[in-house]
DNA sequence: CGCGTTCTCTAGCGGCGCTAGGATCGCTGT
DNA sequence: ACAGCGATCCTAGCGCCGCTAGAGAACGCG
């Protein structure tokens, strides 16, 4: 049996492999240039054992969209816990995520429709984010639903994350947009 | 001399005949069904027609999104002015524009990313949008400035749009959001 | 009518996502 | 020790993509 744990083992350090080559590739040169040709070379396999991992091109987008949403959690974790005002702190980290890593803000929002959300599969990372701007959000709730209140200002950060990336919106102004923001919570 | 304002009055019909056709195409197959040769074949060209109107397939989704543009400040001017909230209005009719046109939202904010704006040579459908908006903020601004808080507001809007067309946000509770938005304006 | 320009088409390039089918490798039972 | 047999992996290729070169037709003009 453990000739079958090594082979498992071999195939999850691949997929790893895959995944994170991926995201290279993309970070270094943007998501148009991972097909999969590309990114066979890179691991140094053929095409074909691209498709025993994932059923898909776009599956290894959403493979590398969930370690986004992992990563992301994270951020807003620490900022939450190291912010002199929590919610501040929050917005401020998911912005500087969105702008510090657009090659994963893509994946997790712009492409790969169908990841779950809200949803029993939804991975776990997907709800730790949206937990760590709940409880950022909630003491400002007041007789609001937090729940729903995190939703929308989840919408705003993430409104303000895609237009100033998509040239919607002039950067420089950022911070004086995310004051307002503040201000009206 | 009229021998050519009548070629140029053909080639401009030739051009509308594409944008429409690539929209229409969009509409009832999803934009991944818009490739240049079925493009050509409705409007009963070959392909290359097509390249000589347009620098590739990338300006012609931007023509059409020019054109959604033009709509949405249209809808959101008639909302202003119809609603007895002129904010709440405007803001209803931007969410109602998202969801029933889901396509040419695509093209103006997910697509294309290469349209000028806040530019000289912005096309003067996105300003007008934009216009509306902030006539609609402007009452209630207060203290801020009424331009920078219309981009936050409408990057709430966009957000909230975005999250819920790809599966982001439940769709039910849409209008408990919006009403938790306007109550923060 | 013949000429030159202007337009439009056929044909093809390189690359894409994805898959069928055969070769090869490595474990297993005798 | 070795033949048999799955699992694994690669070569080759399908149909499609955006885009373009170059041939040929259509058209206004002298």
């Amino acid at each position: 049996m453990a000739i079958q744990e090594r082979r498992e083992r071999a195939r999850q350090e691949r997929e790893r492999l895959i995944v994170d080559a991926a995201r290279e590739l993309a970070e270094a040169e943007g998501w148009d240039a991972v097909t999969t040709r590309r990114l066979a070379e890179r691991i140094e396999y053929s095409q074909p054992v691209l498709y025993s991992h994932f059923k898909g091109k776009d599956a290894i987008m959403a493979a590398v969209a969930v370690d986004g949403f992992a990563e992301l959690a994270a951020e807003l974790r620490a900022a939450r816990g190291a912010a002199a005002d929590p919610l501040t702190g929050v917005a401020t980290a998911y912005l500087a995520f969105a702008e510090t890593r657009p090659v994963l803000y893509e994946a997790m929002f712009t492409h790969s429709v169908d990841l779950a959300f809200a949803r029993p599969d939804t991975p776990a990372a997907l709800q730790a984010g949206f937990g760590e701007l709940r409880e950022a959000v909630r003491p400002r709730a007041g007789d609001d639903d937090p729940a729903v209140l995190t939703e929308v200002f989840w919408a705003a950060l993430h409104g303000l994350a895609t237009l100033t990336r998509g040239g919607r919106l002039p950067r420089e102004i950022q911070e004086q947009r995310l004051a307002l923001l503040l201000a009206r919570f």
